[in-house]
DNA sequence: GGTAAACTATACAAGAGTGTTCAGGTTAAG
DNA sequence: CTTAACCTGAACACTCTTGTATAGTTTACC
């Protein structure tokens, strides 16, 4: 089924992209925005702003499901499952580490603002890819199976965190990253 | 040089006490509270805690330096500088993980009200000492030279953070973290 | 070029938070 | 027991945020 568009003007569709994309911009910068700053990083008028998102909860809510719904995209075409996991560990870290913390970020403070329920309803991609992954070099003996599955996602996901932290302190550039990540993870991975 | 107490009353002193204490619990927990909030936790009125602390930033503040200073208190206790790197680590994560993890919480929160120029000024005592140890670790073998000291210490506070995580969702309990946590902890140190 | 959609600024109501003032009640300490 | 320190609730001014209403202007689209 193709996504019912109720026919918007190009303008307005325009803005409602330009919206969701600054939003997702202030989120990822660490920021909670309210809707006066939204509306002002879009370049846009407030009302217009609540003309498209009815309320703040609905913005927060479409940011987070488009989020998701992105970096799905992006692992889905990585096509991780053809390759032995300590190479597409290598594949996923070197092409999208920064996607997966922004990703990691919008979902924990969209969580904090619009509680759990809406993030239970929009279920995680990107946590089912990398468990998926690990999942698989348990099973081909490349990873380990003496720690919880849900333990070594945790890690993964920590560990990528604390490079972007690390990103915007100053004190790790962006192009360091992937080769100690993929060291760093792998240690944490193998058996 | 003693503290200069300018002579308090002793419901004064211990109205303090609880301010500070019960702040540092609903910080610890996750929130950001308003003064109000403080107030009732604290059992008492919102005017006297004005009275002890005239502004916001100010107790933020002080919850920030007493932390800290108990941070520094418990991990000198540990002696960490007298045992070999691996058991000293062992030590540390068994005796006071959730301690670290909850410091790094009121760090955080705490920085993300007040500016990173209050959080400089008093230089974080806890990093200081994973950051020796993990030196220390480095010159007698025991640990990997190949990442920047910088990264490893980042590393070992994400997965502190990541096991302080889980136990709050509920997919870990308190008693299973030490374990996992060394082992996760070493197999990301170890050359 | 006409028309409806979309935009704008301004203004308003309601709620929450900060910080202050005041007037009166309680309690620690000498 | 006296007194100064301390605590209290109520009220006030100020700011910021959300969400809505109004009236007028611009612009996409046929």
């Amino acid at each position: 089924m193709p996504t019912s568009t109720p026919k918007r003007r190009a303008d307005a569709e325009r803005n409602i992209e330009t919206i969701l994309r600054s939003t997702h911009e202030l989120i990822a910068q660490g920021a909670l925005p309210s809707m006066s700053e939204v509306a002002s990083a879009s370049g846009i008028g407030r009302v217009t702003l609540y003309s498209h998102f009815p309320s703040r909860e609905v913005l927060l809510e479409e940011v987070l499901r488009r989020g998701i719904a992105h970096t799905d995209e992006v692992l889905t075409a990585l096509k991780l499952d053809e390759q032995p996991p300590p190479e597409a560990l290598a594949r996923l870290v070197r092409e999208s580490w920064p996607i997966l913390d922004r990703h990691r970020r919008v979902r924990t403070i969209a969580l904090a603002e619009i509680g759990p329920e809406a993030l239970r309803r929009q279920h995680d991609a990107a946590f089912q890819h990398v468990g998926r992954l690990i999942e698989r070099g348990r099973a081909t003996g490349d990873f380990r199976t003496d720690q919880p599955v849900d333990w070594l996602v945790a890690t993964f996901y920590a560990i990528l965190h604390a490079a972007a932290d690390e990103v915007d302190a100053g004190r790790l550039v962006s192009e360091d990253a992937p080769a100690l990540l993929t060291t760093t993870l792998l240690s944490t991975l193998r058996p």
